[in-house]
DNA sequence: CAGTAATCGAGACGGTACGTCGTGTCTTATG
DNA sequence: CATAAGACACGACGTACCGTCTCGATTACTG
């Protein structure tokens, strides 16, 4: 037996494994520094010390790249496995609020540039919008599997509130804090959750 | 005695009182055409048969424009003046989604627009935002009066979290129908309605 | 009478008169310093002070440009007016080479920008070659006319063997100088000139 | 003992002899094809399945290579090696003009080269101007030892006429057909021949 | 009824960013 | 070593808009 792997390695010089990274660092650095539409590629392309097609290479846009950049800090969002749900929705909303400080407004420009780009949109959608859904979305379920909230919860319906409320306000400018998310958290957990009302049990 | 009003009116020649009217009739059907990214300023001003410089005259931007223009066919929301709340969402929702058949390419792009202009994200605020919040805002406000919705029910996050969902839908290239109106003002109210859960009624 | 002047003045506003002469003036000196091909169209904008559009609003490239600098120092080709035929063709060539010591390279770069330019070839043909050649041909047919040249002469001919020489020694890198320019005035001269042949003369 | 040969054969694995040739080919037919400027080195390199550095490690430029390629064709001039002056040169000249029918866009092209490459230069006037300038001038040696041509003719200059007047003609666009080609020959075999002039025959 | 002043269409102007192209060098794995 | 493939840094290209400016001409009110 002569060859064990498949290795399908493409022929040719490979690529520079060290330059993507840079370029995400220059991007990520550039962005929060002049903000978004602050900068060109160029600008980044120069300071990751790179060619401008070698970035054309990797990334078919500046949206493209500054998602990818601003996805790997995102990426690490701590959530709690298990405990009430609210408790746990509080507890994701505050977090991405936190990186909301510093990410915020070039998320805000992500959103935009998806507007009048259908392929960016989805690697948006892909990338940022559905991982972040589907955490929520499984908190959802999970409360309804423990007896927290309603069977027939409509989850989709709640995910979409829940994020809309927030994207609502960081579009608009407004601000996110920790109340915010208490109210938020709590809003949506009345649409869904089995408790009583707390009027009622005053009753 | 020739003239009544002291109305400071500047010298010089007065502005062409048709011209406004063409630039906002020239960009909504340019950008319906081609697209708000599709459509120049240049292209607006050609097409009104007018010079950059007038247009600029009257807004600092195309954003500005677009809004105006954009404005007034949606200006003429109609809204149910009386009614329980429920129906009242449903038949706004209906409407809205209606106008954003056409126009919501065009507003994607106005809330693009806001996100990195602060000038024009108050401008949007005040004239697209704001109006239709207080719309929501209202119907809420009557539900308590007439006792459809709970007292302490936190109005304006119920309005971002309406407001937001389908904005969330929007931006992402979801789709608005009747149904998703039907779920989204249900979710809504099942939160800040007095009425008893159909769970409990059955006990 | 109100309007003598039929004045067609294009509307908008006119051209600034001083940006075409420092276009000029800049592209000559950089092309001087730095070669032909070491200068860009960027270049020559910024050391003129003005945009890369303003420069194409005049000009459809660099050859074009470079062209109409060059034949501003060119222009002034001083020739005598009359005299016997050999001694003005040798004074013409003198001062051309003269001039071709500073505008040499740039000459060659032009020539070989037509090459693959049509339309620079028509440009550099009616503003460079033709004059040029006018100048030759009235004096061989003044020597026509004063006897000194036969009256069957293929005067077309002479001016492409008169200029084809010397320019195959200015595309090749040859030298030129007097000596070149008295060998080649000769050659033509003994070529369509009626004066009998040295050695016959001697005989 | 393995190999008989010391011969200096380098290490390593040989050039590939078929190579060469493919890209001399592959040169030749896509620039007749679509012109010099119209085809790229990677046109080149890729048409004749060869590798980029492949082609740099033969030639070190686009033009050094079409050189060669042009320069097969053109190799088998075919010369008369004796007869009068006259006939001989005419001959040439009517089979330069055959090749130059289908290679003259090409030729144009790498003289143009050649006017900011003087290392090319050098090449070209080495491969190319040199021998055919010593085929004219053996010409008018041979007749100058026939008789046929003065003793003092300048033959350098004579060649430079004859040459430059129809790479004048070639550069600037200009038809060289039979009729050129024989109204050339003329006036250089004027200035240089010995036999008396038409008008002193009739004497 | 001349003077003043702002508006109008048109287009020049200095900039900035874009995406593409070609160049010559380099770096792999494979002969 | 050579080779095919392709990455890489670089820099020019021509285009598109932008927001501002400068014209002649127009159109009102003012003194």
């Amino acid at each position: 037996m002569t060859k064990m792997t498949t290795s399908t390695r493409s022929p040719g010089r490979p690529r520079d494994n060290k330059v993507g990274p840079s370029l995400l660092a220059a991007a990520r650095q550039l962005v929060l520094q002049h903000g978004y539409c602050g900068v060109s590629i160029q600008m980044i392309a120069t300071e990751a010390g790179v060619g401008r097609q070698t970035l054309y290479r990797r990334w078919p846009s500046k949206a493209e790249l500054v998602l990818a950049a601003f996805l790997e800090s995102a990426g690490d969002a701590d959530v709690l496995s298990d405990g009430r749900a609210e408790k746990r929705l509080l507890h994701f909303l505050v977090n991405v609020f936190r990186n909301l400080q510093q990410d915020g407004p070039a998320i805000r420009n992500l959103i935009a540039s998806a507007q009048d780009d259908p392929e960016f949109l989805k690697s948006f959608r892909a990338g940022f919008v559905e991982p972040r859904a589907e955490i929520v979305a499984t908190i959802f379920r999970d409360g309804i599997a423990n007896g927290e909230i309603l069977e027939d919860a409509d989850v989709e319906m709640a995910v979409a509130a829940f994020h809309g409320a927030f994207w609502y306000h960081l579009l608009l400018g407004g601000k996110l804090d920790a109340e915010f998310a208490q109210r938020l958290t709590r809003l949506i957990m009345k649409s869904i959750s089995k408790e009583p009302r707390e009027e009622e049990l005053l009753k």
